[in-house]
DNA sequence: TATTGTTATACTCTATAACTATA
DNA sequence: TATAGTTATAGAGTATAACAATA
Protein backbone atom coordinates (compact mmCIF):
# COMPACT_ATOMS: atom_id res chain seq x y z
CA UNK A 1 0.00 0.00 0.00
CA UNK A 2 1.16 3.53 -0.77
CA UNK A 3 2.23 5.76 2.09
CA UNK A 4 0.67 9.25 1.95
CA UNK A 5 2.87 11.91 3.53
CA UNK A 6 1.55 14.64 1.21
CA UNK A 7 -1.18 16.87 2.53
CA UNK A 8 -4.08 17.92 0.34
CA UNK A 9 -3.11 20.75 -2.03
CA UNK A 10 -6.18 22.73 -0.92
CA UNK A 11 -5.11 22.43 2.72
CA UNK A 12 -1.62 23.68 1.98
CA UNK A 13 -2.99 26.46 -0.24
CA UNK A 14 -5.29 27.62 2.54
CA UNK A 15 -2.41 27.65 5.02
CA UNK A 16 -0.28 29.67 2.62
CA UNK A 17 -3.11 32.15 2.01
CA UNK A 18 -3.40 32.65 5.77
CA UNK A 19 0.32 33.22 6.04
CA UNK A 20 0.25 35.77 3.24
CA UNK A 21 -2.67 37.69 4.74
CA UNK A 22 -1.14 37.60 8.22
CA UNK A 23 2.17 38.89 6.93
CA UNK A 24 0.35 41.85 5.44
CA UNK A 25 -1.65 42.76 8.52
CA UNK A 26 0.81 45.46 9.66
CA UNK A 27 0.52 47.13 6.28
CA UNK A 28 -3.26 47.15 6.51
CA UNK A 29 -3.21 48.53 10.05
CA UNK A 30 -0.80 51.27 8.97
CA UNK A 31 -3.03 52.05 5.99
CA UNK A 32 -6.07 52.51 8.24
CA UNK A 33 -4.05 54.73 10.58
CA UNK A 34 -2.93 56.92 7.70
CA UNK A 35 -6.59 57.41 6.75
CA UNK A 36 -7.39 58.00 10.46
CA UNK A 37 -9.98 55.21 10.41
CA UNK A 38 -10.39 52.25 12.74
CA UNK A 39 -10.30 48.93 10.88
CA UNK A 40 -14.03 48.30 10.96
CA UNK A 41 -14.76 51.89 9.94
CA UNK A 42 -12.55 51.39 6.89
CA UNK A 43 -14.25 48.12 6.13
CA UNK A 44 -17.71 49.68 6.43
CA UNK A 45 -16.76 52.64 4.27
CA UNK A 46 -15.68 50.29 1.52
CA UNK A 47 -19.03 48.50 1.58
CA UNK A 48 -20.96 51.69 0.76
CA UNK A 49 -20.62 52.30 -2.96
CA UNK A 50 -20.51 55.81 -4.40
CA UNK A 51 -23.95 56.93 -5.52
CA UNK A 52 -25.58 53.85 -3.97
CA UNK A 53 -27.73 53.44 -0.88
CA UNK A 54 -27.29 50.86 1.85
CA UNK A 55 -29.55 50.14 4.81
CA UNK A 56 -28.04 49.69 8.27
CA UNK A 57 -29.25 46.11 8.38
CA UNK A 58 -27.62 45.26 5.06
CA UNK A 59 -24.36 46.74 6.33
CA UNK A 60 -24.59 44.65 9.49
CA UNK A 61 -24.97 41.52 7.36
CA UNK A 62 -22.01 42.42 5.15
CA UNK A 63 -19.86 43.12 8.20
CA UNK A 64 -20.94 39.82 9.80
CA UNK A 65 -21.73 41.57 13.05
CA UNK A 66 -24.68 42.46 15.23
CA UNK A 67 -26.88 45.44 14.23
CA UNK A 68 -26.33 47.01 17.66
CA UNK A 69 -22.68 47.16 16.75
CA UNK A 70 -23.21 48.91 13.45
CA UNK A 71 -24.88 51.83 15.20
CA UNK A 72 -21.58 52.86 16.79
CA UNK A 73 -19.50 52.30 13.69
CA UNK A 74 -21.90 54.41 11.64
CA UNK A 75 -22.02 57.06 14.38
CA UNK A 76 -18.27 57.52 14.13
CA UNK A 77 -18.23 57.64 10.33
CA UNK A 78 -21.11 60.11 10.38
CA UNK A 79 -19.48 62.42 12.92
CA UNK A 80 -16.38 62.43 10.75
CA UNK A 81 -18.59 63.64 7.89
CA UNK A 82 -17.91 60.62 5.66
CA UNK A 83 -21.46 59.25 5.46
CA UNK A 84 -25.02 60.43 5.93
CA UNK A 85 -27.88 58.59 7.59
CA UNK A 86 -31.52 59.29 6.74
CA UNK A 87 -34.86 57.50 7.11
CA UNK A 88 -36.16 55.58 4.10
CA UNK A 89 -39.30 57.08 2.56
CA UNK A 90 -41.28 53.90 2.12
CA UNK A 91 -40.47 52.38 5.53
CA UNK A 92 -39.42 54.85 8.16
CA UNK A 93 -37.94 52.16 10.37
CA UNK A 94 -34.99 51.60 8.05
CA UNK A 95 -32.06 54.02 7.88
CA UNK A 96 -30.37 54.59 4.54
CA UNK A 97 -26.62 55.27 4.37
CA UNK A 98 -24.94 57.27 1.61
CA UNK A 99 -21.40 58.58 1.15
CA UNK A 100 -20.73 62.31 1.42
CA UNK A 101 -18.37 63.84 -1.18
CA UNK A 102 -15.59 63.63 1.45
CA UNK A 103 -16.60 60.02 2.10
CA UNK A 104 -16.28 59.23 -1.60
CA UNK A 105 -12.84 60.82 -1.66
CA UNK A 106 -11.55 58.88 1.38
CA UNK A 107 -13.10 55.65 0.11
CA UNK A 108 -11.43 56.02 -3.30
CA UNK A 109 -8.06 56.61 -1.64
CA UNK A 110 -8.58 53.61 0.63
CA UNK A 111 -9.48 51.37 -2.29
CA UNK A 112 -6.46 52.52 -4.27
CA UNK A 113 -4.13 51.67 -1.39
CA UNK A 114 -5.78 48.40 -0.40
CA UNK A 115 -5.78 46.86 -3.83
CA UNK A 116 -2.01 47.19 -4.11
CA UNK A 117 -0.75 43.60 -3.86
CA UNK A 118 1.91 42.80 -1.26
CA UNK A 119 5.53 42.56 -2.45
CA UNK A 120 5.39 38.76 -2.29
CA UNK A 121 2.78 38.77 -5.07
CA UNK A 122 4.05 41.74 -7.05
CA UNK A 123 7.50 40.16 -7.32
CA UNK A 124 6.21 36.93 -8.85
CA UNK A 125 6.97 36.25 -12.53
CA UNK A 126 4.08 37.22 -14.78
CA UNK A 127 3.15 33.64 -15.64
CA UNK A 128 2.92 32.68 -11.95
CA UNK A 129 0.73 35.71 -11.25
CA UNK A 130 -1.57 34.60 -14.05
CA UNK A 131 -1.70 31.02 -12.77
CA UNK A 132 -2.53 32.27 -9.29
CA UNK A 133 -5.20 34.63 -10.57
CA UNK A 134 -6.82 32.00 -12.76
CA UNK A 135 -7.00 29.46 -9.93
CA UNK A 136 -8.49 32.06 -7.60
CA UNK A 137 -11.01 33.09 -10.23
CA UNK A 138 -12.24 29.51 -10.34
CA UNK A 139 -12.45 29.38 -6.54
CA UNK A 140 -14.42 32.61 -6.19
CA UNK A 141 -16.59 32.27 -9.29
CA UNK A 142 -20.16 32.63 -8.00
CA UNK A 143 -21.38 30.15 -10.62
CA UNK A 144 -19.47 27.37 -8.90
CA UNK A 145 -20.83 27.78 -5.37
CA UNK A 146 -23.57 25.49 -4.01
CA UNK A 147 -27.01 26.32 -5.39
CA UNK A 148 -29.63 28.52 -3.66
CA UNK B 1 -1.43 52.49 -29.24
CA UNK B 2 -2.89 49.52 -27.33
CA UNK B 3 -5.65 50.19 -24.85
CA UNK B 4 -5.10 48.42 -21.51
CA UNK B 5 -8.35 47.53 -19.78
CA UNK B 6 -6.80 44.53 -18.00
CA UNK B 7 -5.62 45.01 -14.46
CA UNK B 8 -2.40 43.43 -13.23
CA UNK B 9 -2.85 39.72 -12.44
CA UNK B 10 -1.25 40.26 -9.03
CA UNK B 11 -3.75 43.02 -8.24
CA UNK B 12 -6.70 40.85 -9.16
CA UNK B 13 -5.22 37.87 -7.30
CA UNK B 14 -4.84 39.98 -4.16
CA UNK B 15 -8.44 41.18 -4.43
CA UNK B 16 -9.67 37.61 -4.83
CA UNK B 17 -7.62 36.45 -1.84
CA UNK B 18 -9.24 39.18 0.26
CA UNK B 19 -12.67 38.14 -0.90
CA UNK B 20 -11.96 34.51 -0.03
CA UNK B 21 -10.68 35.35 3.44
CA UNK B 22 -13.55 37.74 4.13
CA UNK B 23 -16.10 35.15 3.06
CA UNK B 24 -14.62 32.77 5.61
CA UNK B 25 -14.59 35.18 8.52
CA UNK B 26 -17.88 33.89 9.96
CA UNK B 27 -16.50 30.37 9.97
CA UNK B 28 -13.40 31.51 11.87
CA UNK B 29 -15.44 33.48 14.39
CA UNK B 30 -17.67 30.45 14.97
CA UNK B 31 -14.61 28.25 15.37
CA UNK B 32 -13.19 30.54 18.07
CA UNK B 33 -16.55 30.59 19.85
CA UNK B 34 -16.70 26.79 19.84
CA UNK B 35 -13.30 26.73 21.55
CA UNK B 36 -14.50 29.49 23.92
CA UNK B 37 -11.60 31.73 22.90
CA UNK B 38 -11.61 35.33 21.71
CA UNK B 39 -9.96 35.72 18.27
CA UNK B 40 -6.70 37.16 19.55
CA UNK B 41 -6.48 34.55 22.28
CA UNK B 42 -6.79 31.85 19.63
CA UNK B 43 -4.16 33.55 17.52
CA UNK B 44 -1.78 33.85 20.47
CA UNK B 45 -2.32 30.24 21.50
CA UNK B 46 -1.35 29.11 18.01
CA UNK B 47 1.90 31.06 18.19
CA UNK B 48 3.12 29.14 21.25
CA UNK B 49 4.43 25.81 20.05
CA UNK B 50 4.14 22.66 22.17
CA UNK B 51 7.30 22.08 24.18
CA UNK B 52 8.71 25.45 23.16
CA UNK B 53 9.18 28.69 25.09
CA UNK B 54 8.16 32.15 23.96
CA UNK B 55 8.87 35.48 25.63
CA UNK B 56 6.09 38.04 26.00
CA UNK B 57 7.98 40.46 23.77
CA UNK B 58 8.35 37.89 21.01
CA UNK B 59 4.63 37.18 21.19
CA UNK B 60 3.87 40.91 20.93
CA UNK B 61 5.99 41.08 17.78
CA UNK B 62 4.29 38.06 16.22
CA UNK B 63 0.85 39.48 17.02
CA UNK B 64 1.87 42.88 15.58
CA UNK B 65 0.57 44.67 18.62
CA UNK B 66 1.82 46.64 21.58
CA UNK B 67 3.38 44.78 24.54
CA UNK B 68 0.94 46.48 26.91
CA UNK B 69 -1.77 44.71 24.99
CA UNK B 70 -0.25 41.27 25.27
CA UNK B 71 -0.38 41.45 29.05
CA UNK B 72 -4.17 41.26 28.98
CA UNK B 73 -4.35 38.55 26.32
CA UNK B 74 -1.89 36.40 28.25
CA UNK B 75 -3.73 37.09 31.51
CA UNK B 76 -6.92 35.64 30.04
CA UNK B 77 -5.19 32.57 28.58
CA UNK B 78 -3.40 32.00 31.88
CA UNK B 79 -6.55 32.27 33.98
CA UNK B 80 -8.15 29.69 31.68
CA UNK B 81 -5.23 27.39 32.47
CA UNK B 82 -4.00 27.14 28.88
CA UNK B 83 -0.56 28.71 29.35
CA UNK B 84 1.95 29.37 32.11
CA UNK B 85 4.05 32.48 32.65
CA UNK B 86 7.35 32.39 34.56
CA UNK B 87 10.45 34.56 34.81
CA UNK B 88 13.43 33.63 32.66
CA UNK B 89 16.45 32.40 34.64
CA UNK B 90 19.12 34.39 32.84
CA UNK B 91 17.19 37.69 32.66
CA UNK B 92 14.47 38.08 35.22
CA UNK B 93 12.86 40.94 33.32
CA UNK B 94 11.57 38.66 30.59
CA UNK B 95 8.59 36.38 31.11
CA UNK B 96 8.58 33.00 29.41
CA UNK B 97 5.33 31.48 28.15
CA UNK B 98 4.69 27.74 27.82
CA UNK B 99 1.60 25.69 27.04
CA UNK B 100 -0.03 23.62 29.78
CA UNK B 101 -1.20 20.10 28.84
CA UNK B 102 -4.72 21.52 28.46
CA UNK B 103 -3.28 24.34 26.34
CA UNK B 104 -1.62 21.79 24.06
CA UNK B 105 -4.88 19.93 23.70
CA UNK B 106 -6.92 23.04 22.82
CA UNK B 107 -4.21 24.29 20.48
CA UNK B 108 -4.11 20.97 18.59
CA UNK B 109 -7.88 21.03 18.19
CA UNK B 110 -7.76 24.65 16.98
CA UNK B 111 -5.07 23.85 14.43
CA UNK B 112 -6.99 20.86 13.13
CA UNK B 113 -10.10 22.98 12.58
CA UNK B 114 -8.35 26.04 11.16
CA UNK B 115 -6.37 24.21 8.50
CA UNK B 116 -9.54 22.85 6.92
CA UNK B 117 -9.83 24.74 3.63
CA UNK B 118 -13.08 26.55 2.87
CA UNK B 119 -15.55 24.84 0.51
CA UNK B 120 -14.53 27.16 -2.32
CA UNK B 121 -11.03 25.63 -2.30
CA UNK B 122 -11.96 22.09 -1.36
CA UNK B 123 -14.38 21.89 -4.30
CA UNK B 124 -11.75 22.86 -6.89
CA UNK B 125 -10.54 20.15 -9.31
CA UNK B 126 -7.28 18.58 -8.15
CA UNK B 127 -5.19 20.18 -10.89
CA UNK B 128 -6.45 23.66 -10.00
CA UNK B 129 -5.70 23.05 -6.33
CA UNK B 130 -2.16 22.07 -7.31
CA UNK B 131 -1.73 25.14 -9.52
CA UNK B 132 -2.94 27.38 -6.70
CA UNK B 133 -0.68 25.71 -4.15
CA UNK B 134 2.37 25.89 -6.40
CA UNK B 135 1.89 29.60 -7.12
CA UNK B 136 1.41 30.34 -3.43
CA UNK B 137 4.50 28.32 -2.56
CA UNK B 138 6.50 30.57 -4.83
CA UNK B 139 4.97 33.68 -3.26
CA UNK B 140 5.67 32.63 0.31
CA UNK B 141 9.02 30.92 -0.26
CA UNK B 142 11.38 32.63 2.22
CA UNK B 143 14.24 32.30 -0.25
CA UNK B 144 12.54 34.74 -2.58
CA UNK B 145 11.97 37.61 -0.13
CA UNK B 146 14.22 40.70 -0.14
CA UNK B 147 17.61 40.07 1.44
CA UNK B 148 18.48 40.82 5.10
C1' DT C 1 20.81 54.47 31.23
C1' DA C 2 18.27 51.10 28.66
C1' DT C 3 14.99 47.29 28.48
C1' DT C 4 10.96 44.06 29.83
C1' DG C 5 6.78 43.88 31.24
C1' DT C 6 2.88 46.06 33.91
C1' DT C 7 -0.60 49.56 35.12
C1' DA C 8 -3.61 53.49 34.07
C1' DT C 9 -6.35 55.52 30.75
C1' DA C 10 -9.14 56.11 26.82
C1' DC C 11 -11.21 54.52 22.65
C1' DT C 12 -12.99 50.90 19.42
C1' DC C 13 -15.23 46.53 18.51
C1' DT C 14 -18.19 42.84 20.07
C1' DA C 15 -22.64 40.53 21.59
C1' DT C 16 -27.00 40.20 24.56
C1' DA C 17 -31.05 42.15 26.26
C1' DA C 18 -34.36 45.69 26.73
C1' DC C 19 -36.34 49.48 24.45
C1' DT C 20 -38.46 52.84 20.56
C1' DA C 21 -40.82 53.66 16.57
C1' DT C 22 -42.64 52.07 13.05
C1' DA C 23 -45.09 48.45 10.25
C1' DT D 1 -47.22 40.88 16.53
C1' DA D 2 -43.13 41.51 14.07
C1' DT D 3 -39.17 44.26 12.42
C1' DA D 4 -35.29 48.11 12.11
C1' DG D 5 -32.59 50.43 14.66
C1' DT D 6 -31.04 52.27 19.28
C1' DT D 7 -29.46 52.22 24.09
C1' DA D 8 -27.45 50.00 28.17
C1' DT D 9 -24.20 47.06 29.67
C1' DA D 10 -20.23 44.16 29.87
C1' DG D 11 -16.16 42.20 28.05
C1' DA D 12 -12.22 42.08 24.73
C1' DG D 13 -8.73 44.36 21.76
C1' DT D 14 -6.00 48.60 20.75
C1' DA D 15 -2.33 52.29 21.66
C1' DT D 16 0.07 55.93 24.60
C1' DA D 17 2.23 57.25 28.68
C1' DA D 18 4.02 56.50 33.17
C1' DC D 19 5.95 53.10 36.15
C1' DA D 20 8.66 48.97 38.51
C1' DA D 21 12.12 45.73 38.32
C1' DT D 22 16.14 44.34 36.31
C1' DA D 23 20.11 44.68 33.44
Amino acid sequence: MAVRHEIEPAVEAWTLIWRLVQANRPRMVRLAQELDLAPMQLHALRLIEPGAELAMGALAQSLFCDPSNVTGIVDRLESRGLIERRGAARDRRVKILTLTPEGERVRAEASRLMEQPPPELAALPAEVQVALRDALRKATDPGRSPGP
